[in-house]
DNA sequence: GTGAAAGCGCTAACAT
DNA sequence: ATGTTAGCGCTTTCAC
């Protein structure tokens, strides 16, 4: 007696078409030569028991899960959301799933991230949230690739001309008759390339830059508190704000419509990233808008031609130059 | 001679530890009587190897794979993105992991991604998209919870109380001393709850309802194009608006900025969703915040309850109570 | 053109 | 306290 409850096996396709399981699976993958009248009867089968391949055990027995992990800080934000999800299609045009993992930002669980993704066998990893500080990705046997900031110099990167961004933002505040544009960042350093670009710019001009930071994963409300306590220290010898994120130029504005400044008469705001729900939300803000698509089409073709070549990135210690996007500017009420 | 470079398996470990692959199984599994000698030789050789137990193996041994599929519309959108990060965390809390589907709210892709997911064994599903036109979600033989909108009587969904959002919206804008608050919706409908709230309440104030609608997923530019449209040919008459998303409320803060509209003097806004998110883009916003984190654990506890039960939605055909969280109100500068 | 047998990495039954 | 055997669902030799 059979199990109609129980999800049916090739096994059961075969019994049903009278085959054996290996033609059931021929015809599944379209290999060697089958009579019209065996896939009929297969095709038929399958149909009536509504049968479904077990990609499980297609991927215990082919070595290769079709599963990609993604670690990003959180998709709650719209950029990582945004990067996701043109991952998730990019990667689903190969024939890839995502397998997503949001670190918060928090070493301890993108370690466990990764053990995880090696334990399920994805066959590569994309990463988009980094605590430089994990040494653990040294040494993944996996093919990686990391999008934005650079891991290591042989691990492939892909991100947006940073830089040049930094240097149109600053740019777009000068033409507009800013004389003391200042940098709201997440941290400062020399490796962050927006506020690179901010500096030059600057230097260029003669003129002394101004930088605040608050970190990116800050808790409300003390976030907001710390963005109005440093445009209130600053202002009025400010009269524009390079935000280099979206989020952070939306608190600068709000801290401006609080205050009775005006924008952008008084003050002068953009921003970066320009993602689709931010452009929805803050349609007036001016920003600088990185190519995600491209970014993420870019860090997939990487990581399927790193798989199909079984060249995994711990094998080759060559350095290698950064895949880097040009950015736009879009010029919003703001500036 | 051994490959170095394959990843070990079990086998490998057992030879190495010199025990059988059974005893290295339970070694892992923390099952029987081992003595301290052998669990210690295979501790070691576990290190020594740098093992990961392969999940794939175990999930088509145990005939479960630990994966939840969970389909939204785009992470893209701060909403699904907060949901799906609590979703993951939920999961993670129970060693499950998260397949993300994004189905841009188009039904092929959400069809496809429902193969995809059946095909990949996941234990169960939580959709938080859905055409309501997917007749096939109803033949699925897997756990299942719905996110926000109901799709069928006898599916389990979970969701914030959107009526009583709706009436805390419109009361608040008719307490500050609107005379004619409109509503801004994506789809205009007997079963859109937020618009059945804002209703109810005009009638008992007497006013007539005022009612746009926009879909949610109408690209730009001609998504606000059709809002702007939208309040240049109502207003004056309107001196309010209801906007059943964040992002809309974003759309016609931006319009009346251009408009030279005063908010809230000449026009008061209020949003729905409460995202963490647009409450950093928008901090001024006034807004129903929907309590995801509750939803999603919610939604998560549910799906694991029927995961364990064998309790497949497909088998209880009775009438199941949607499981409703309060929102709760955030007034703003806008209003 | 089609089938039988072996095996991917693991664990549950059944020994001992 | 530990080992042996069988099998999850599939594909890949190698036969015929």
């Amino acid at each position: 007696m059979a199990e109609p409850n129980q999800t049916p096996s090739l096994v059961d396709v075969a019994a049903r078409a009278g085959v054996s399981p290996t033609t059931v699976s021929r015809v599944l993958n379209n290999r060697g030569y089958l009579s019209q009248r065996t896939k009929d009867r297969v095709a038929q089968a399958i149909e009536e028991l509504n049968y479904r391949p077990n990609e499980v055990a297609r991927a215990l027995l082919g070595q290769r899960t079709k599963m990609i992990g993604v670690i990003v800080p959180t998709v709650a934000l719209p950029f990582f959301g945004e990067v996701v999800v043109s991952l998730e299609h990019a990667l689903e045009q190969h024939g890839y799933r995502l397998l997503l993992c949001n670190s918060l930002g928090r070493a301890d669980l993108e370690r466990e991230y990764l053990d995880l993704l090696i334990s399920n066998r994805v066959d590569g990893i994309i990463s988009g949230a980094h605590n430089d500080a994990i040494p653990e990705y040294a040494d993944i046997k996996l093919p990686l690739v990391t999008i934005d900031r650079q891991l290591a110099p042989q691990i492939p990167n892909v991100r947006c001309d940073n830089e040049a961004g930094g240097r149109m933002a600053t740019e777009l505040l000068l033409r507009r008759g800013c004389r003391h544009p200042a940098l709201l960042t997440s941290t400062s350093s020399p490796r962050n390339m927006r506020e690179a670009g901010y500096r030059a710019v600057l230097a260029e001009a003669g003129i002394e830059p101004i930088v605040g930071t608050v970190n990116f994963h800050t808790p409300e409300p003390r976030r907001t508190q710390q963005i109005d306590a440093w445009l209130s220290r600053w202002l009025p010898n400010v009269d524009g704000v390079f935000a280099t994120d979206d989020l952070m130029a939306g608190t600068v504005l709000e801290w401006a419509a609080q205050s009775g400044v005006a924008v952008p008469d008084q003050l002068r705001v953009v921003g970066f990233d320009g993602t689709e729900a931010i452009r929805r939300a803050l349609p007036g803000l001016s920003t600088v808008r990185q190519p995600i698509r491209l970014i993420c089409r870019g860090a997939t073709d990487l990581l399927l031609s790193q798989i199909d070549n079984h060249a995994f990135s711990a094998g080759d210690q060559q350095r290698i130059k950064p895949l880097e996007f040009p950015v736009s500017l879009f010029e919003g009420r703001t500036t």
